[in-house]
DNA sequence: GTCCTGAAGC
DNA sequence: GCTTCAGGAC
């Protein structure tokens, strides 16, 4: 701990005289990695590591805590081990197993991806930001920290915890940062040798920052703040999903007098899940595809 | 660019 | 009421 404190203050104080150089990198790597060897996180994740295992809890974690997570993803993984077992689920099943996590249509993306891989690339996660992008619910980010956690792969890429990291120690006092401009620093400061550990690392320690400075985040020019979502659409969607994954189908009118809300708007909520795929309408009923 | 998308802990 | 490991559709 004594370590880490000089190491904070000799990165402070030479930062703001000199700016980014080797040096700076160098003491930067140091205090990251003498942080996480001492109160690095521990996460099933984390713990056994293959290319499906990281596919899947990689889209389990964006926009969801690791706490939840951690649990879903054991269960997920004993009900569908691998991709073959994954692409050949049922929605049904997928979706059951995944209550409580939210943002159903990532659940849905991780069944087409694993018949993707299953039919198009031998049953092997591809090794390529490229390839990985044309999959449903895979961005650059999530692209990219796969193929580093599976593959131990140097990529650059930005989550809030390592966007936090890099405004408190390379943007201080400065507020509105651009994405952009913390990808150019990310880059010349990435341990380029262990890059698994490296991000791990990084993330560990942008959750610790949140604890003493809750309001970093709001320094970056991303920062957005949600809509409420008591009452939303996405309340209703989430509980019309929730009632069909419980009973499989439902009359509509049925319910539409459960949700209680106007026919018209829960009559739009459910054609939107029928173009997701989520649903089908068949005569009078609703039923989960 | 703007809007949409869940659920839970605090 | 607040925040929380973004990506897709438009």
């Amino acid at each position: 701990m004594r370590f880490l404190k000089i190491l904070i203050s000799q990165f402070h104080k030479l930062y703001k005289v000199n700016g980014i150089n080797d040096e700076i990198k160098n003491i930067f790597q140091r205090l990251i990695h003498e942080y996480y060897n001492k109160f690095g996180r521990d996460f099933p994740f984390r713990r056994q590591i293959n290319p499906y295992y990281v596919l899947v809890s990689e889209v389990m974690l964006q926009q969801t805590q690791t706490n939840r997570v951690s649990l879903k993803f054991l269960e997920f993984i004993k009900r569908f081990p691998d991709f073959e077992s994954l692409a050949m689920a049922n929605n049904n099943d997928i979706l059951e197993t995944w209550q409580g996590l939210g943002y159903n249509r990532r659940a849905l993306a991780l069944k087409k991806i694993a018949n993707i891989i299953i039919q198009e690339y031998n049953g092997e996660l591809p090794n390529s930001i490229e390839i990985l992008k044309t999959f449903p619910q895979i961005g650059h980010n999530t692209a990219s920290s796969i193929l580093t956690f599976a593959y131990n792969k140097p990529t650059f890429f930005i989550e809030t915890n390592i966007r936090r990291v890099y405004i408190y120690y390379f943007f201080p006092g400065r507020t509105n940062i651009d994405d952009k401009e913390i990808l150019e620093i990310l880059k010349k400061t990435i341990d380029a040798k262990n890059p698994r550990k490296w991000y791990y690392a990084l993330m560990d320690y942008g959750v610790m920052l949140k604890k003493n400075h809750p309001d970093l985040y709001k320094r970056s020019k991303h920062y957005k703040k949600q809509p409420k979502f008591k009452g939303s659409d996405r309340e209703i969607r989430g509980h019309i999903l929730k009632l069909l994954i419980k009973k499989k189908e439902f009359p509509i009118e049925e319910m539409i007098r459960i949700i209680g809300l106007s026919k018209i708007r829960v009559k739009k909520i459910i054609d939107q899940l029928e173009k997701e795929e989520f649903l089908k309408k068949v005569e009078n009923l609703i039923k989960l595809v």
